[in-house]
This record gives C-alpha cells, sequence and structure tokens, in this order.
RNA sequence: GCCCCGGUAGCUCAGCUGGAUAGAGCAACGGACUUCUAAUCCGUAGGCCGCAGGUUCGAGUCCUGUCCGGGGUACCA
C-alpha cells in the first residue's frame, strides 16, 4: 500500500464516523504533525466542527474517535490531545511492511498515475539567439526542465518548448554588430550600431565569417549572411549550454511562423467582431478595459507592426489548437504584467484557459563579491551560464537553481558559488546516496545481501524507524510537486532524508556478525537508495555510486 | 501614483493551501573516526516571523493599513 491510499482510507474512516454523527465530510484532510508524540497524522475536525455539533472540541474528538473503525494493524494508537486534534500513530508493522513495498516497486517508486494519457506541453527558456544564455536564464532553464520531468514523473507526456523570434528589431541590431566588427577586421572604420552588441562572442561571428568568406562582404551591411551566421552560432551556443545542462527541447518555434500563414491578421478580425479591437491614432489597439484592466494595449504600432503582444497571442492560439491537457508557461517577473492579455485574448477567442498554468520566477540578482553585478545581454555585462557550469558543474547549477521558491529573488554571488561547491547541499545528497552504495558492495564482498524475507521484524532501533517514517512520505512529496509544480519541496525533502540516513548510519552499522539484521538493515538502506535515486533523477541530478 | 513578489536566527533560506513548543544550512563555540566512506554525526548558543490593527477555538500563514527591498506599469522584447 502507498501512504497515499493510507490516507484516503483514513480520510474515509473519519467521514463514516463523521456521518454517523451526522455531520458534515467535506473538507477533511490530514496533516503531519510537528511532533512526533502527535503521531504520523492529525486530524483537526473536531476544531472546525465543534460549534455545528454543540460539543468541545475535545468531547468532538473522543466521540469520533469512538466511531472509527480502522484496521489495528495498520494504525497503532489513535490518541485524542488539546485542544482537538485526533491523532494517528502508524503501527511499526506497517512501517516495515513499506520497505518491502519500496524495494518491490523500486524506480516507480512515488509515481501516480494523475498524468497517465494526458500530454503537457512546457514552455521555457524562450531567449532570443542575441547573445548566449546568462545565469539569469539559468534559473528558468532548471526550473523548467525539473517541472517538465516532475510531470513525467506523474505520467504526462511532455513537450518541451523554446519559442524564438530571429527577426525584427534586436536581431537587425545584432547583424549590424557583427557587421560592424567585420568591417573592423578588414581595417575599415567600424561603426557599432546604437544599442548594438558589445560582447566578444560578436567579434568571433566576424572572425568565422571573414575566415571563410575574406572581404568579399565588405559595404555589404544588408547581406543575409551577418544575421544568419549569428543566429546560427548563437543558435547552436544556446543548445550546447542547454546540453551541457541535461535539457533538451522537443521544439522550437519560431514566431515568424505566425506571420507567414496569416494567424496575426485572423486574430485582429476575431477580436474585431467581438468589439475588442479599435483603431486609434494610427495604431490597432486590444481593448483590455473592457476585459477589467485600466489600460489598453496596442496590438499593431502605427508603423505597421505588431508587438510582440500578438504574435504571443497567435502562439498560445497554435498551443492550444495542439490539444495538449496542460500548458505550462514559465516566465521571468518581467512578463507578469503582459501575460493577463494573453489569456483574455484566448478566453475571448473561445478558449479554455483553465487548461494554462502560468509560472512566474523572480530574478537571479547576480552577485560578485558582494557587489550587485547588473546584467545586460546587449553591454556584455554578464556572466555566461556556460562559465558558470564549466566552474561548479551541471549537478550544483541545477540543485542552485532550485534549493529556493522561484517566487524569491536568488542571490546568487558567483564568489560564493565557486567557493562553496565544495560544501554545496548536493553533495550531502550524492553522498547519502554514495554510502549506501558502498555499503552494498562491501556486504556483497562479505557474501551478504537481503532477499525477499529479510527479516524485517528485525528493524525497531529509534533511528531506524524514523528512516523508515521519512521514507514513505516520498509519495506524499511527489503528489504536493505536481500539485504546486515546484520543485523546491523535492530537495527540502531529500536534505531531510539524507540527514535522517546519515543519523542512522552513525548509530547503527549495516553489516555485521548478525546475519539476519545484517540483511534486514540492507533491505532499508536498499530501500533509501532507491528514493535517493528516485528523488534526484526528477532534479536531473546524478547519482554517484561513489564520491 | 497604481499593480505584483519578497521581508522569519549574524548570513542564505525552509515552514506542507490556518494548527500544537517557529526549523535547517553556513558562520561561532564544545565533543565524536581502531569500524560499512568524517563530503558525516552529536551538543551549545542564537527569534517582537518588518511594524500596527483585524478575522477565530488557533495567525509566520488570511484581511486592512504602513515601512523597507525587488520587478512591472512602452506604439521595447
Amino acid at each position: 500500500m502507498s501512504i497515499l491510499d493510507l490516507k484516503t482510507q483514513l480520510i474515509e474512516g473519519i467521514a463514516a464516523s463523521l456521518k454517523s454523527l451526522d455531520l458534515p465530510q467535506d473538507n477533511l484532510h490530514l496533516e503531519r504533525p510537528k511532533s512526533q508524540e502527535f503521531g504520523d497524522f492529525s486530524c483537526n475536525a473536531a476544531l472546525i466542527l465543534a460549534k455545528k455539533a454543540k460539543l468541545t472540541p475535545l468531547r468532538l474528538a473522543q466521540k469520533i474517535k469512538q466511531n472509527l473503525d480502522i484496521l489495528k494493524t495498520v494504525v497503532e494508537e489513535i490518541t485524542v490531545t488539546p485542544p482537538g486534534f485526533i491523532n494517528f500513530t502508524l503501527s511499526k508493522d506497517f512501517l516495515r511492511k513499506e520497505v518491502h513495498h519500496i524495494l518491490q516497486v523500486g524506480e516507480a517508486y512515488g509515481q501516480t498515475s494523475h498524468g497517465k494519457g494526458k500530454s503537457a506541453l512546457v514552455e521555457f527558456v524562450s531567449a532570443n539567439p542575441t547573445g548566449p544564455l546568462t545565469v539569469g536564464h539559468g534559473r528558468q532553464a532548471v526550473l523548467g526542465d525539473i517541472i517538465s520531468r516532475i510531470l513525467e514523473w506523474h505520467g504526462y507526456d511532455v513537450t518541451r518548448e523554446y519559442y524564438f523570434n530571429n527577426a525584427g528589431r534586436q536581431i537587425r541590431l545584432l547583424a549590424e554588430s557583427v557587421y560592424a566588427r567585420y568591417m573592423g577586421l578588414l581595417g575599415e572604420t567600424m561603426v557599432i550600431p546604437e544599442g548594438g552588441y558589445e560582447g566578444n562572442y560578436i567579434t568571433e561571428i566576424a572572425e568565422n565569417i571573414y575566415n571563410k568568406h575574406g572581404s568579399i562582404y565588405n559595404k555589404k551591411v544588408d547581406d543575409p549572411i551577418f544575421k544568419n551566421t549569428a543566429v546560427q552560432v548563437i543558435f547552436n551556443d544556446i543548445k550546447s549550454t542547454l546540453s551541457n545542462l541535461q535539457i533538451k527541447f522537443d521544439e522550437f518555434v519560431n514566431e515568424k511562423s505566425f506571420y507567414e500563414n496569416n494567424r496575426i491578421n485572423s486574430i485582429i478580425d476575431r477580436l474585431r467582431e467581438q468589439d475588442l479591437v479599435f483603431d486609434e491614432d494610427g495604431a490597432t489597439w486590444f481593448a483590455t478595459t473592457k476585459l477589467g484592466k485600466e489600460k489598453n494595449t496596442v496590438l499593431i504600432k502605427s508603423s505597421g507592426e505588431p508587438t510582440y503582444r500578438l504574435p504571443d497571442i497567435a502562439y498560445h492560439e497554435y498551443k492550444m489548437k495542439r490539444n495538449f491537457d496542460l500548458l505550462v508557461d514559465i516566465f521571468g517577473a518581467d512578463h507578469k504584467d503582459t501575460y493577463p492579455d494573453v489569456l483574455s485574448a484566448l478566453k475571448s477567442l473561445g478558449y479554455n484557459i483553465d487548461i494554462i498554468r502560468v509560472l512566474i520566477h523572480q530574478f537571479v540578482t547576480l552577485k560578485k563579491g558582494g557587489e550587485k553585478v547588473k546584467m545586460s545581454t546587449r553591454k556584455a555585462t554578464y556572466v555566461t551560464l556556460e562559465d558558470l557550469i564549466n566552474k561548479v558543474g551541471t549537478d550544483v547549477v541545477r540543485y542552485f537553481f532550485i534549493m529556493r521558491n522561484m517566487k524569491s529573488h536568488l542571490n546568487f554571488d558567483m564568489t560564493l558559488a565557486v567557493k562553496e561547491s565544495d560544501e554545496n547541499p548536493v553533495f550531502y545528497l550524492q553522498y547519502a546516496h554514495a554510502r549506501i552504495c558502498n555499503i552494498i558492495k562491501y556486504a556483497d564482498a562479505v557474501g551478504i545481501s537481503y532477499t525477499q524475507k529479510s527479516y524485517l521484524r528485525l528493524i525497531s532501533h529509534p533511528s531506524e524507524i524514523e528512516l523508515i517514517r521519512e521514507l514513505i512520505r516520498f509519495p506524499e512529496v511527489m503528489k504536493s510537486a505536481l500539485e504546486g509544480l515546484e520543485p523546491q519541496v523535492i530537495t527540502n525533502y531529500l536534505q531531510a532524508l539524507a540527514t535522517q540516513f546519515h543519523k542512522f548510519y552513525t548509530e547503527c552499522r549495516v553489516v555485521t556478525e548478525d546475519k539476519k539484521l545484517s540483511q534486514a538493515r540492507l533491505a532499508l538502506i536498499t530501500a533509501v537508495k532507491y528514493v535517493l535515486a528516485n528523488g534526484l533523477s526528477v532534479l536531473g541530478i546524478s547519482q554517484p555510486e561513489r564520491m
């Protein structure tokens, strides 16, 4: 039985008891008490329903308890404590059986079928190819990938999608910047455009063109070679960085495609039919004030060029039309004000926007030795993600970016990150895994291994029991990660599990003269190994067998 | 001005959709390797949960106000 099934059973039991007392049964849930003295689960139903039952919470709790019909083999003790909680303590027998359960299910332990037969589209990164990915993009890249993995863990068929724009003003500036460097290489005067790009990579792209073609593009600022080479080189660079982070996209969608097949005009037309589009001052506006916003929004500038919102709407309509069950958009805080326009447009066009989950993450504040660094791709005052990966490694980078709640600002101190990479919390988890692997190897060498009948009844030491208690929380944690689409709960949990394991390790020797006990403990730590490995793999972090 | 996010130990942050005595890591101090890995463990110390009201059996968590930090508020993306 999984802990999730057990919780359902307990809640059903409580509901039945409430029904027999003629009390409402909705909104029941179990909590994990902070202290073990209150057992493994507690229920606050009596506190909430006391008024309705015209009893003190304590008396009501007693009554609910009396009417409870719950298996003694699973729940060892039910207590009522002030102010009126009903507490359930799981039997040791149940806990031991759970270890067996974990060993049987193995790599699938903690999975659910919530997403079985469903598909999800996760859009993230979506940085335009104007420069290398920065540390700032890293947070979103890792967040998006791990959220995708969480969805996959629960059975979703996930498409990771990257939306980009290789046209427009920024790209024109990029091409002109490359051209300027190219002219510089030819010994001509080099005019870097106003607001152009200054990074070293621009020079490298120019050299690339020069080495291949010499001076044949002299004075040909409009030749597509500059734009094409730049975009191609930068995109390759971006993909290679992502690949170093163990991230692979399934689809790349070009904003340009929405101009080509008339989708944009069609959106304007359909919104106009509903009186949500009007013309003013030569521009075309989206009447967002009619949809509850304070200001209207420009969709087509008076120059005739659409703002990015319009293709964004077209892109999201394209997402909708592909019939996913779930659409996840991951944006930085700078999009906070713009995505509601996209959603209200989709709604007006008749789409069910309930399937969209928009996740907004706060920015990374980069620091160097305590000093704040302002990042700008244009000015090349950034630290590239690639540099960071090279310095501290993929596992550390991935872990670092999801250690914190996405709603919080992430202070990233480069100096500290490099210095502290040796004592990064990710190693704490991996060390626990490696320790287990080593014990198993040692046990193997002396001829002890666990079998299905591994004397688990011999497990009784407090730190063993605590370890199991921690272990079986895993399915709950993974469920909550799915509900909140928040990877951080997994890292918090794995830290707690590793702590409990390290504690167990110092208190209980696994391989001893006592063969039966050794087998039992071997079974226990193998279960720990599965859970650690499962958690780490969802985070996309390696599980070393030796450190 | 208006909108969004944050404010919890010296520092960096957890705190499970309102629960019981607010937690961890780092830094400080004191202990533990003859053992399956000390990248570890145990202990001590550290708090007006920004501030003030409110809601109720119960608030770090919800509401109102206020202060501080960040982001947004473009015919830029």
